[in-house]
DNA sequence: GTGAAAGCGCTAACAC
DNA sequence: GTGTTAGCGCTTTCAC
């Protein structure tokens, strides 16, 4: 910020006064304005390349036209794609977006949440760590912050998610659909509401069709949760199809099947959830249900610009793949 | 940013003058200070809950501490990982971390290094899609905003890499050392530095070896380009090994190989570069060359915010893994 | 050891 | 249509 060039320099360069300069600035009053004014007053700037200074904006404007995330882990593809949504329409908004990782600790979460407050941003797509601090969030509303919860929900704040509870119906139904019938399913953390909604789903599907689960077991959203729980629930019973909360897990699941002789989708289906890019490089490909995390941060960023505090629930997308083709497709 | 405490109803508040709290809050003079007075002032912020406006402190210390980063894709790996690295010296120093995804366009990444120049940034971690327009750099750096190029190499500009020469001449000669000879290499695209590098180390170890590469060739970071070209390859000639310039063509070797009947690692050696994480889901585990990101931005934040000039190569790591494990490794 | 005063660069009433 | 003026909230000489 070793800013030479300031705001007056351009004026008296052009013969006019500050204010007339940021009214070309800003668009204001651009009708009513003497045009080779207004000329003027751009020659000059790009001219003397002269910049405006941000601090300087947000400080007289008291706003910061800016947007913070603040997310578990921007190494995770599922956060940097909501990343990149929140980052386009701001960007496309003249706002400026600080990205903050927690690292999936609440400490690192409540420092960030902190610091947003001090850098004044104008709004929060905030993806917590499992239960967020709610009086932290409250000291961050009283101040005029928006908060919008991505991702997951949080009871009393508004929320963008995908429909897990539609998009594990869905598979399960698919499933059902495709003769299997004694499915197990691998479940996520009971902490995180998408691993319980994906759950819900299933669960849901199952009843409807009159099924009853094969085993419903909890793990975690890692490819070993996955292995070492199939491990377990096939040695113990036989199934048709596992399905797993997401793809990681899913790809563990296929992996002890083969380990244990078993073909896939030949003796075994499989499907998970989240469709992660490099599951292609898996064969057969994994059937999965595809979470659109771009389009999440996309209109939680459109939320905080305009204003809206409705919640949204955005819908999944069912992706077949070669993991669940062994049974009457065509009946 | 309705703000609404500023430093002087803390000064109020504890009946002192704004400058008094300032110095508390800046920690200076913190010894010449009276103790009690000190208590007070920490005692009423506390009280207040109050937080400092950053836009305020950046105007009149006339420096932001604020970092930018700019990538071409914050979704790849590799560059979330580079801005952690980035973002965890950063957050220690006090620093806000601005990120930038130019999405692999250099319009883009012109609109955002003109947008972290108004930001005031005091220095940038900027890798540049292909070779970046060194005039508007050099607008930059006569402003005073440092600029630090990452993971690839930019005359004139310092850098922090990895050492892809080095460690792709070490993967060669491991190759070479297990008894391949028939080695065929996948390159990137030649505008990349890092594919050069890559490229050269191979041959520089070939080289060395008195050997010849059964083939060289040209392709895309991507898994078609490595599946494509290692058709290519195999139908060609009788090939020992390939080693790809990064893990996906790798990975696309892989699928190549086996769609031709062949097996890895007995009839067909494969490595690759990068060492994603994800790799490990193949089998059998590919062998790779771990580049350290997260340690590349490190350093390059690092450099930004003291000031120093010099360049760094970083280190890689030669992971060994099952798709080279043919030949007389116990000779 | 602490306070008073000036000003960072900009915008927005309010004049004219 | 354009200029004048008064701060936004903070830091930092310079007094005392």
């Amino acid at each position: 910020m070793e800013q030479r060039i300031s705001i007056r320099d351009v004026a008296a360069h052009a013969g006019v006064s500050p204010s007339t300069v940021s009214r070309v600035l800003n668009g204001q009053d651009a009708d009513h304005m003497r045009p080779e004014t207004k000329e003027r007053i751009l020659a000059t700037i790009k001219e003397l390349d002269y910049t405006p200074v941000r601090a300087a904006q947000r400080l007289r404007r008291r706003k910061t036209q800016a947007l913070g995330v603040l997310i578990p882990d921007i190494s995770n593809l599922y956060f940097s794609l909501l990343t990149r949504g929140v980052e386009s329409v701001a960007f496309t908004e003249g706002f400026s977006t600080l990205v903050c990782d927690s690292n999936h600790e609440t400490d690192r979460e409540s420092a960030y949440l902190d610091f947003l407050l001090s850098e004044g941003v104008d709004g929060i797509v905030f993806v917590p760590v499992g239960r967020p601090d709610l009086d932290l969030v409250q000291r961050l509303t009283d101040r005029g912050v928006r908060v919008i919860v991505a991702d997951r929900r949080v009871d009393g704040l508004t929320t963008v998610d995908a429909d897990n509870v539609g998009g594990s119906r869905d598979l399960a139904a698919y499933l059902l659909g495709l003769g299997y019938r004694e499915i197990a399913y691998l479940a996520g953390p009971e902490e995180v509401s998408t691993a319980e909604d994906r759950l819900a789903g299933f669960r849901g599907a199952m009843k409807t069709a009159g099924q009853t689960p094969a085993a419903v077991v909890r793990g975690q959203f890692t490819f070993q949760s996955g292995y070492d729980h199939a491990v377990t629930i096939l040695e113990r019973r036989a199934v048709d199809a596992i399905i797993a909360a997401n793809d990681l897990m899913a790809i563990g699941a296929i992996r002890a099947a083969e380990d244990r002789g078993l073909a896939v989708p030949d003796d075994l289906g499989v499907a998970g959830f989240d469709h992660v890019p490099w599951a292609a490089l898996v064969r057969p490909q994994l059937t999965t249900v595809e979470v659109p995390a771009y389009a999440i941060g996309q209109e939680a960023g459109r939320r905080l610009l305009d204003g809206s505090e409705d919640s949204l629930r955005l819908p999944t997308t069912l992706i077949p793949g070669g993991t669940c083709a062994r049974r009457r497709r065509t009946k």
